[in-house]
DNA sequence: CTGAAAGCGCTAACAC
DNA sequence: GTGTTAGCGCTTTCAG
């Protein structure tokens, strides 16, 4: 910060044209001969000049900037730091960049409750993108009502007035039940929160396999963390003994933290119990038993979220959309 | 949005007062009498009224914005979806929120070079927080001696002219390898990559601790991913055999991909091999067997961050500070 | 304690 | 192709 900050008049009286003329050479629009803007450009360069984003949004009335909202319920230990919403945001960051937008990071515990008002009406992001459904819909369905440019990641079956992108989680539910029927599993717990939307569909998939193999349904209702997994199958086996010989686990930390129980235990991953998670993190495949997993295509659906906004900021609608799905086979279910 | 944006203005009107006593009012500025604050707040909630940030960061120059940029190195394949660097954003995000500031999410690779000019000639944020300073510190000095208001969050005692804010790494270090000592490790390896500013502290650490203990270091230079840690330890082992009691980590994730080699060959941990990472992410206490850590008090150094960046926003300067870290004993090491 | 008025720096009609 | 000009909506002196 040598000089005092140029503005775009300084630079214009620099080049000696009008502010006009660089104003639109610096945005590259082509009513401008192709040379002026290079040339101005270099300038702009050379000078380290950058346009005033606040006088330009004033001007302009768009922001070129996408809020992000995590939207944790505020009943669940899952927290901020879950290393699955954390990987979708990694994504969208990138999606949004790749088409020139910025990423104002929030979550549902900071903002107010208005998120039109908040976001929108202040002019501080031109559309939202909300991570995770959560278990209300209230504050969503508000911020669609009032026209704000939305798009959710989330269970795209979940019928809505605002695009939801996201997995096929019924059939990751019932292809991960099928394949620990597959293996040899006859007693299957569900460990999971039904309540949740998108941890629902996948415990509709798990029934729809238990009732096709017509076997019993055992359902463990648990928050979505690794301790809260942890915590009820320990209680379980304190209490009903090795009752079961597979898990399907809504997630691949609540997974986790049932195979600490069990392997505390010595009980053998897979002989005598058989696990498949959901997300596909990282850690899934660095584990010991290496844990099955339904992938999700987190990357897809990124670009999708950020094409269905852009839809939407262009005047046009959009629809929610599933992407697919993919079960990872690993060590954790084979026997 | 039923009816159009309202305007400040507007407001103005409705109230039958002047523009500037609104925006006083809604500002919270104590010239204004309790009482008409009051009545403006209140109206300006019922009509929905959100002030446009734009005009008002145009305005006052100021944005109340702070961008974090992950700095990633192009070189490594630690990813943007690392659980311990999201874990620091999420924490630096409530931080900021707790002072009123917003969170422009970027990435090294994303932003330009120039972050100066990126970032603040451009009134995109008043400052910047830099998580991880990555094997070179070139941009950071350069946007530093632009004179951006700019806090890192690396290693304390690198040198700079500008506040860093982290974990005793060189403690950290030491203590993980004498703790290892103590539960009779001989031959240590330390794991990580000794070029990165933060681990190569960790790394002086173990060194310090290996010479007082008069036995010999043995130093597996890697990428910091699970991957190659699983692959590296795999490799020595196919190698030279069990050619080590005692595995020094430089961050859980690498030790959790060490351990999968371990296990795979029925190494007994922490019998054969006593193991400690860094970081405590929440997988250190989910794995099995549970993995003793260094902590390091990332929402503390957050608040720290925050303040010190908020001092030079202010106009005062600040110095590095050190944060307090905390060994985590568990299975990993205790024999 | 409140009001009048001058801009912050840019963009987009509208001219030429 | 380029220039002139009128604001975008707010904050902040300065006056009272």
């Amino acid at each position: 910060m040598t000089d005092k900050k140029l503005t775009l008049a300084d630079l214009a009286k620099l080049a000696g044209v009008s502010t006009s003329t660089v104003s639109r050479a610096l945005n590259d629009n082509p009513l401008i001969k192709q040379e002026t803007r290079d040339k101005l450009q270099h300038l702009a360069k050379q000078h380290n000049f950058s346009l005033n984003t606040a006088a330009s949004r004033l001007r302009s009335q768009k922001t070129n900037v996408v809020a992000v909202i995590i939207n944790l319920d505020g009943d669940t230990e899952q927290s901020i730091s879950d290393p699955f919403l954390l990987k979708v945001v990694g994504e969208i960051n990138l999606a949004l960049n790749k088409q020139g937008l910025e990423l104002l990071l929030s979550n549902s515990f900071m903002a107010s409750d208005d998120w039109a008002n908040y976001f929108i009406n202040s002019r501080r992001a031109d559309g939202i993108i909300v991570v995770g459904q959560g278990k209300s819909q209230a504050n969503i369905e508000a911020a669609a009502n009032a026209g704000v440019p939305l798009v959710v990641w989330g269970d795209p079956k979940t019928p809505s007035n605002y695009p939801i992108v996201g997995s096929d989680n019924y059939l990751g539910g019932r292809l991960a039940s099928e394949h620990l029927l597959a293996a040899g599993a006859k007693n299957i717990v569900f460990l999971g929160d039904p309540g949740h939307a998108e941890i629902g569909e996948r415990h509709r998939g798990y029934m729809a396999a238990i009732a096709a193999a017509n076997v019993t349904p055992h359902v463990v209702s648990i928050d979505i963390t690794s301790r809260a997994a942890y915590q009820a199958i320990n209680q379980l086996l304190l209490d009903k003994g090795l009752c079961f010989d597979g898990i399907m686990a809504c997630s691949d930390m609540v997974a986790l933290g049932a195979m600490k129980a069990l392997k505390e235990r010595y009980i053998s991953i897979p002989n005598d119990v058989a696990l498949v998670g959901f997300d596909d993190i990282a850690m899934a495949d660095i584990s010991h038993p290496s844990l099955s997993s339904i992938k999700q295509n987190t990357q897809r659906a990124s670009v999708l979220l950020v094409e269905k906004l852009l839809a939407q900021l262009m005047g046009h609608s959009a629809q929610s959309q599933v992407v697919e799905i993919e079960l990872i086979s690993r060590q954790s279910s084979q026997r």
